[in-house]
DNA sequence: GCATTAACACAGA
DNA sequence: TCTGTGTTAATGC
């Protein structure tokens, strides 16, 4: 992404979020811990599952290589297990829960049908879930193929920014991060890649950042170093 | 060469 | 105290 689209991004996004957590008040509610298993991939789930508080990644295991692919992770306000809707309820993908602790509401798929068969808004909700998935899905893919690994940390950061920082004046910060080892999952590299990479812009006084926050001083330089070979 | 893995030190929440 | 970070040597493709 360059970086017109995602200063675009920063200044279009919704303040006031369509209210998911008011829509999903009254179905029940479940409790996670670190390390659980929300679902299995290829198992059958008759519920939407949507996430109110915490942290969960969904992976896919390659048993032949003993390798974890991480697909993504869910923050609290997001749907998780869309793909059930095309797939006869099979679910796609291995939730496991990363934070110390997850909340969330199971609707069962049904009544999540029928909800969204009467509510415009939660009708354009998921179907742009469903496309932006499939854009970054996509993007990951490019990237892997035509970028090396310091590149794509640096494309990873500057979407991520447009995604949840928060500008204040010319810098934008972006509160409670991902983990390097997040990151470095997100852009198909490692984690030590990604403590260099960006200890790497720290010191050219791009961004500055602690285990709290990243500030991103200057989006532009980043812009560049997101193509810049070496 | 470029990048990951492993190993270890150590610091910050 | 434990998790996350910083660094480097060994290893792999």
């Amino acid at each position: 992404m360059n970086v017109s689209i995602a200063i675009e991004k920063l200044d279009n996004r919704r303040t006031g979020p369509f209210s998911l957590n008011s829509l999903f008040a009254d179905f029940p509610e479940r409790k996670a811990r670190k390390g659980d298993t929300l679902v299995q991939r290829n198992h059958s789930l008759g519920y939407i599952f949507y996430l109110t508080e915490g942290m969960v990644k969904s992976i896919n295991f390659y048993k032949e290589k003993n390798k974890e692919i991480v697909k993504g992770y869910f923050t609290a306000g997001e749907m998780m297990n869309l793909d059930i809707l095309n797939k006869n309820l099979e679910v796609s993908d291995t939730l496991k829960v990363t934070s110390a602790k997850v909340v969330y509401k199971i609707i069962p798929i049904k009544e999540f049908k029928a909800m969204v068969r009467q509510n415009q808004g939660l009708n354009q909700l998921v179907m742009a879930t469903i496309l932006d998935k499939l854009n970054k899905d996509n993007d990951r893919l490019h990237r892997l193929l035509l970028y090396k690994s310091r590149q794509r940390v640096v494309q990873f950061l500057i979407d991520y920014v447009g995604e949840v920082g928060q500008r204040v004046g010319y810098e934008h910060v972006i509160k409670k991060p991902f983990t390097h080892e997040e990151m470095g999952n997100l852009s198909d590299t490692s984690r030590q890649t990604v403590t260099t990479v960006l200890n790497e812009l720290k010191a050219k006084n791009i961004i500055h950042f602690t285990r709290r926050y990243i500030v991103i001083r200057n989006l532009e330089a980043l812009a560049v170093e997101a193509t810049k070979e070496g």
